[in-house]
DNA sequence: ATCGATTAAGTACGACCGTTCGTGCCGAGA
DNA sequence: TCTCGGCACGAACGGTCGTACTTAATCGAT
């Protein structure tokens, strides 16, 4: 009756408490990345923040890039929860375009992440230093791009935005719009950065919605 | 009768091989701190780069704190000889707005510093760090979003622009356009992202310029 | 020509970096 | 119950960090 696992079963189950440790190091991993950086923090001292040794931390990882492309995942992990969850069951592509730009703006304006959106914050530190920490960052980016490409395309499709415009730049316009919102509200801790994004959207959505004629 | 100077006066003064030296650290150290961090940037590296020791570089700023704000000072200098001053013999506050935006959108283009902006990139890094370094990049920021607030205004006057739009609405998102085109630009180095700002830009222009009818 | 100030290098320091190793603890499968 | 492996620990490694002292070379004005 026990054996009903078949093919390559891990002998010996891990002990629940490993997964516990490794999701409160990563917890913490992304939160002071975004402050640090996740280069500039050091394992000493998210080690000395979630309360274990260095050693035992380490162990975890093997190596700080492994703990590196660990803590982009349990990352991602909370900005699918946070923004691109609470989109997925809109009706229509219009109306999706509408949530994850909310969305964002409510994860940036929540403080989920002490030094702003996550992805902005290591994405900027890591631009220009190529490897596999670098690719999975861009990965994320252009996933989500897509993920505003695509609902400005369904929103087209459905008429509710004009077939005229070209996507790639009303993608470029919101995403403009929300990264120095984040940027913004990181140096300033004020709602205003929050509420020009939220306008500038608003009105280049309205822009591209009545634009009665195709004039491009 | 050589003895002029009065009060506190330096007797001597500086060799002339220091000032260019100090000069080369700090272009040096500007161009480094756009990839690698204005904190990420170690002074060996630095000193490696210049080709001089280790110490002899430090001794010209006695702490890593004084060279960092030396370097911000240098990269201030460079990003108003790039940008401002192209943009400083505009005719009119509408001219000296698309100046400004054109230049910005050149300095990054001509890889001027090899992470893009450096104010973009230092800020970015510094944001949640307190203390003087973080404090000058405000300022420069404050400074700069204040060159395009004032050119909007001035176009206002001159009718160039409506003047029921808000100014800062309007340098939010121009900020916006820029500021995205430079993080793409550094990730992909391509044109494009230099296109659509333009672009995004010049509709933003054109929709606050046309407008006929004081709406908002 | 000389003297003093300036520039740079040499050396050393304590702290911290990422990483390795050896050693126990403890919980779960037998 | 016994055992064994996941888990965490402390100590230590070589290396690099920022910084402090000391010393040699070199220019400028007397």
């Amino acid at each position: 009756m026990t054996e009903e696992r078949s093919g390559a079963a891990k002998v010996r189950a891990t002990r629940s408490d490993g997964a516990r440790s490794r999701t409160a190091i990563l917890s913490e991993a992304a939160r002071l990345a975004t402050m640090d950086g996740i280069d500039g923090l050091s394992i000493g001292r998210l080690a000395q923040a979630v309360g274990m040794s260095k050693s035992g931390l380490f162990a975890h990882f093997g190596s700080k890039e492994e703990l590196q492309l660990a803590t982009i995942d349990a990352a991602n992990e909370i900005f699918e929860r946070h923004v691109l969850a609470p989109a997925s069951a809109a009706p229509t592509g219009f109306e999706r375009l509408r949530l994850l730009a909310e969305g964002y703006l409510d994860y940036i304006e929540a403080d989920v992440f002490p030094g702003g959106c996550f992805f902005a914050s290591v994405l900027s530190e890591m631009d220009t230093h190529p490897g596999p920490v670098r690719d999975r960052l861009v990965r994320f980016l252009t996933d989500w791009l897509g993920q505003l490409d695509a609902a400005i395309r369904e929103a087209q499709a459905e008429g509710a935005l004009d077939a005229g415009e070209d996507p790639a730049q009303i993608t470029f316009e919101i995403e403009a719009a929300l990264f120095l919102a984040n940027a913004q509200f990181v140096v300033a801790h004020t709602s205003e950065p929050i509420e020009r994004a939220r306008r500038a959207i608003m009105l280049r959505i309205a822009a591209a919605a009545t634009s009665t004629e195709g004039s491009a």
